[in-house]
DNA sequence: CTATATTTGCAATACCGTTGCAAATTATAA
DNA sequence: TTATAATTTGCAACGGTATTGCAAATATAG
């Protein structure tokens, strides 16, 4: 609660009970969510227009990074300390356990830089890994 | 169209027009399709449900993958030798041209191997590159 | 060629994300 | 604190996309 409160203060962004909710929702969550999850999991209700802007806000403050998924889905986890506005750094890995299905930030792993073919030019990189997480590990 | 059959055959799915329309349209297009592309680049008409379901048997049988995008699509792509059904290895880099929107698979490039923290398993890596291709370079 | 199994296309349905607008809430300035 | 301006919210409506059941069409097996 007061955790998200210093993040919307720090990133210039009103304070409304429906940020402070999904902020606090992503912080019990310790991990990725999806739009559903939020609308889902929200003792509160909140519109679902309402949930669908306030993740576009909070991408737009670098407050959270949209993770890639194959299944028509957009997951959602919080940024660490670098991102700003705009401009996301996050060049980490995101893992998916096969088993228990949670998405999991591998914040300390870095994403290698690859040589790319003549003429090509990367700008951002994403990784995504399957397997069995620690706690599914067989 | 030989080569379409071929694969057919090969995976034991019944020869139909639509199957090999959609699996000529990956070869002439040499990278990633997403369901509309396929829709709009197909000489004949093909209905959308059978699309969906023809690349949900593809995937199934582990002719084509799905590459994970954060724009809520999905794109697909034909999987090299290796992959069997429900088995997927596509161990490449995908590259997403940010000016021709072309998806490219960069085959020759080996997705680097990381490592993961401990009691973690990886089965399968996507990599996806966003950037300029040869081409588009600026 | 016939019988069986599979695939296709249509119609209907459900789901998801977006937009415009008025009401409510929050921030600002006096 | 209060009045005003700016922002955010929720509703209704819309458009696009994916899914399902079913009958007709097509493919396979004998």
């Amino acid at each position: 609660m007061e955790q998200a409160l210093q993040i919307l203060k720090r990133n210039k962004l009103s304070i409304t009970e429906s940020r402070q909710v999904i902020l606090d929702l992503f912080f019990e969550a310790g991990g990725a969510l999806a739009h559903a999850d939020i609308e889902s999991n929200s003792k509160v209700s909140i519109d679902r227009v309402t949930v669908y802007r306030t993740l576009q806000t909070f991408v737009e403050s670098g407050i959270i990074h949209q993770i890639p998924t194959t299944d028509n889905t957009i997951l959602y986890a919080l940024c660490k300390d670098k991102c700003e506005a705009g401009h996301h750094h996050d060049e980490h890995i995101h893992f998916i356990c096969i088993d228990c299905d949670k998405t999991i930030c591998l914040d300390e792993i870095i994403i290698p830089i690859v040589k790319l073919p003549k003429g090509y030019k990367s700008l951002q990189t994403e990784m995504v890994v399957k397997g069995f997480c620690d706690e599914c590990k067989n």
